[in-house]
Formats: C-alpha cells, structure tokens, sequence
DNA sequence: AACACGGTTCCACATCATGGAACCCCTGGG
DNA sequence: CCCAGGGGTTCCATGATGTGGAACCGTGTT
C-alpha cells in the first residue's frame, strides 16, 4: 500500500473507498466503511459525501452506499460479456504464459457456444484463432462444461460426429459432464479433430451460476499426459476471476476447501 | 457548480475528470481532460495518474484515458438491463408527475417483448401493474414500437386478435409501424383491451439502435383526444434518455433539428 | 430520562494539494 | 544533426485545503 505517492492523499482513500463498494457489490453502511479504510469519522463522512454528490457512490434507502450513476451508466451501455473478457484478460494471459498452449473463453449464447477470447499458443504447432468459429457444444471442453454446469441444455436429436472419437450419443455426454463435474474440468480429447485435445473449466457469475468456460487446446501429446495437472491449473486460475465476479467472500458450496480469500487478480 | 462544497476540492476534481471519461465513453487524451476541467496541467497529471492507480481509469493502448478496472467490474456483475432501468427511472417519474398515466418501459428479450419498468398511475382507472405480463408485440405500442426500429421481427403464421380492433395481418401491421417511424410514436387504441390506448416511442442505445421502448398508457377516452401532444411529449422525455446512453454528442442520423446537447436527465 | 448509535458540523493546525516553471522524451521538419 | 513543439511528468515554495478530535444532532432503545 505504501506506494510512491504524492499530492493525493483525499483522492486516494476516496478511491480506496469506491473501490471496496464496488468490490463488494452489495450495500456497505458508513461504519462498515469507515473501519474497511481505517479513516477518521469526520473525513470519512466527507469523503463520502462528496463521492456522493459526483455520482461515484450512492446512498440506498437504507442510508448504505452503493455504485452511483456513473458505474450504471457505464453499466447501461457496455454488454457485459466485453467486460468478462476484460477482466479475463490477465488470467488468460498468466494461462497462456504457464502452459504455451492456446487459450480459450467462451459463453453461451442461446443455444450456441461461442468463443468470445482468445490467447494464442506460443508453439508453432497450436490452435489457431477459431474466435466465431460455431463449434458443437459436445464436442469441445468448453462446450462441456457448459452443458455439465447447466449454462447449456443438448438439443434434441441426433449428436454430430466429427471424429471416431466423438462422443456418440447424449447418455455418453451425460456421463462424461457428470464425470466433468465431479472432477471439476471436463476433457475432450481428439473427439472435435484427431489430435486435438481440450480442457476446460468453469468461471462463476454472481449468483453461483456458470457464466463462461475458461479451457486450453492444444496437440493431444502435448496436453493428454498431463491432463490433470493443467486441469488443476485451470481451476486455480479461473477461481480467481470467479472470485473477482462473485464479489464479497462467498462460502464455495462445492464441498471442499471453502475459499474466502478475494484478492484482486490482476498483478 | 459552486455547491456549498468545503474540503474536498481534489476530489471534486478528480470526481469531475471521471465523470468526463465516462459520459464521453470514448478516449480522452491528455489534453482534451485538461481542458474539459480547466485545471493546470500538473494537477490534471496528478490527479490523472491517482485516478488510474485507483483503478478508476485506464489508458488505452494510444495512452487516451478510458474508464477503469472499477467499472469494468461492475458492468460485467451487471446486467446492462437492469442499469437501464436506474437510468430511465428518473424520466419514468417525470412522465408519470406530466400526465399522471401508468408509464412502462419495455425491451426485446429475443422474441419477446417484456416490460422493465413501470410506474403507476395517479387515476383511480389505470393500467395495473403488467410487469411480466406476455403480450403479443403488434397489440401493444411498445411492441409496436420495438418492431417498427427493427429490434423484434414478426412472428411468422397468423397474429392473435384479442378485440375487433387489434390490426387483422401482418401488412397492416407493417404500414402501422411505418407511421409509427415517421411520426415517431406508436399507437394502440382498444386493440389489445377494448378501452385501452398506449402510446410509444423509441429509446436509442450506444449505436442508434433501439434498446427499449417507453410508453404511457390508459383508458382511451382520456388518452385518444391528445395523443398527439402526449407523443411529443414522450419523444422529448425519451430524447434525454437516449442522449444520456449514446453518450457524447453525434448528430441524430433521422432528417429533422440535429441535437447536440446531451444534459444530465437527473434533475 | 438516560443512553447508545450513526452521522454531520466545527475548528485550529500543519499537511497536503496547488500551479508555475523547469524538465524529459519522442516525433517530425528543416 | 539540431531545433521546435507537443504531450506529459517532476520539482518546489506557498498557503489553501484536508485533517481528526470533539462537540453536536437526531433517532431509536432501554
């Protein structure tokens, strides 16, 4: 915290208080406040209230501070999706830079999967940019994870087989996310193109639902052998932006080691 | 902005480069905030540079100023719909004190239209509250209003016909919603409820596409004779609106007076 | 009535923000 | 090659401005 800062010390703890209620998300009464910044009551009354009257925060009916109408209006006009990928940014990036590999996000719109970012592999053999590439969902890691959390249903019907490798019918799928599920990181290995292997893991929104699928693709010898480790690897990471969307320290309801950490992901 | 305001003026400041950036929705360089603020360059540096270690801003890769991390994050926990709905309550309010009608704001949720937002009536004889309430697009201004701007298509097959007077096909329809354009408000009269008359019109987003619709409606004895003036009077309460979500001035792209100005809609 | 709680206002003090000028770095032009 | 200029940061003396303790206010509680 002790910067080489000069000249803002109001600014500072003004933003230092933003920041907390727009991590926090949820109404933040003045005393809460006031012992998260450590201030004096009457500075931060006055911060607050300048704060207030800027449109930076805003005060509910209860009396707590909330985001104003700058953070709605901004809110208002940017899809949010653009903003996920923002915010992912970084952790793909970090991805990209522990395993060389090609990584991947991807959301579900509608019915369909699609890739909204992308980090290209440091190989020369690697993914290539498949961004708007329409992909069917049982047939890549990305798109598993999304049926295995529920953020996807499988159409009716037949499944496309890409590959002799692809799952063959919507009971094969349905064990394999299960399977996905349990282990935290679904796979897919040579079942969307020979050689090509996936892994993904889920990213959670606000209310614990799955708002995106965060994975890595590579040549399957590459990535088959250590399967397990970069599943770990991935979840590791994609905690950290969950954690950052979800906001105040929510107990996991997975059962496991509760996480209650909430750092800011960025470096 | 002479607000008996005392021992904050760096954050007022700050608070007002921030607010720039955002309204404006667009990189800012240097210069341009310098002077937007009328502050000296030093203290533009400073503050700018406290501005983006907190977080709230960001340069862009040309070194521009754009919004930051802060709200990044809160538009991606947010759904851009319910922060319209904060924006648009203000205006809501004002139409509801102007005519004393129910007034509602309704969006294209893929093929249907839903209502958002509303506020009551001051009669004792109003529209009740049809938050959530399906109703097919071509029987409600709204809906009219959504088809008529492109954001919703027409069914295929037949149209439901609730009263005698809802419009028999598809191509009264479409002339409908070609009046609806030049005139610049929908209108429903006893089509959808016998006595029921709704007026629309238009709410524009960041690209001048249709993001809503905002509408007033009642019983048509009270709303037929002037429904003239209470189209101009929406079309003025929905231009705040829209100049407030398309951010910095562009030229209104319709054949008529080109705006310019783009003023808080909050009082 | 007394008290605790949540927040605002007051005020003397000195710390911190201020802005002019000097400075730095890059780019383009002569 | 050097100079001019735009864009931005650093320095520093100055005093305005932010600071925090204490007093105060309003409201709900015992």
């Amino acid at each position: 915290m002790s910067e080489t800062a000069t000249g803002t010390r109001a600014l500072d703890r003004a933003a230092d208080l933003v920041a907390t209620v727009v991590h926090a998300d949820e109404p933040m009464s003045f005393a809460d406040l006031q012992d998260a910044s450590g201030l004096a009551k009457s500075t931060t009354s006055r911060l607050l209230t300048a704060l207030e009257r800027s449109g930076l925060l805003e005060r509910d009916p209860s009396g707590s501070y909330v985001a104003g109408r700058l953070f709605w209006l901004y809110a208002a006009r940017h899809d949010p999706w653009e903003e996920l990928v923002r915010l992912a940014r970084p952790v793909m990036d970090a991805l990209g830079a522990d395993t060389g590999e090609t990584v991947h996000l991807s959301v579900a719109r509608g019915e369909r999967v699609v890739q909204v970012a992308q980090v290209d592999s440091t190989f020369l053999l690697g993914t290539r940019d498949w961004t708007d590439v329409e992909v069917p969902a049982h047939c890549s890691a990305l798109g598993k994870v999304l049926l295995a959390w529920g953020a996807l249903e499988l159409p009716e019907g037949d499944l496309e087989r890409p590959t002799p490798s692809t799952l063959p019918d919507a009971d094969a799928v349905r064990r394999d996310c299960e399977q996905a599920r349990r282990r935290g990181w679904a796979l897919t290995q040579d079942e969307l193109e020979i050689g090509l292997t996936g892994i993904a893991v889920p990213v959670f929104g606000v209310r614990d639902d799955v708002v995106a699928s965060l994975g890595i693709s590579g040549p399957t010898p590459r990535l088959a052998q250590r399967a397990d480790e970069l599943g770990r690897r991935l979840l590791d990471r994609s905690a950290a932006l969950s954690s950052l969307l979800r906001g105040p320290a929510r107990p996991t309801t997975v059962g496991g080691t509760a996480r209650t950490e909430n750092e800011e992901v960025v470096a």
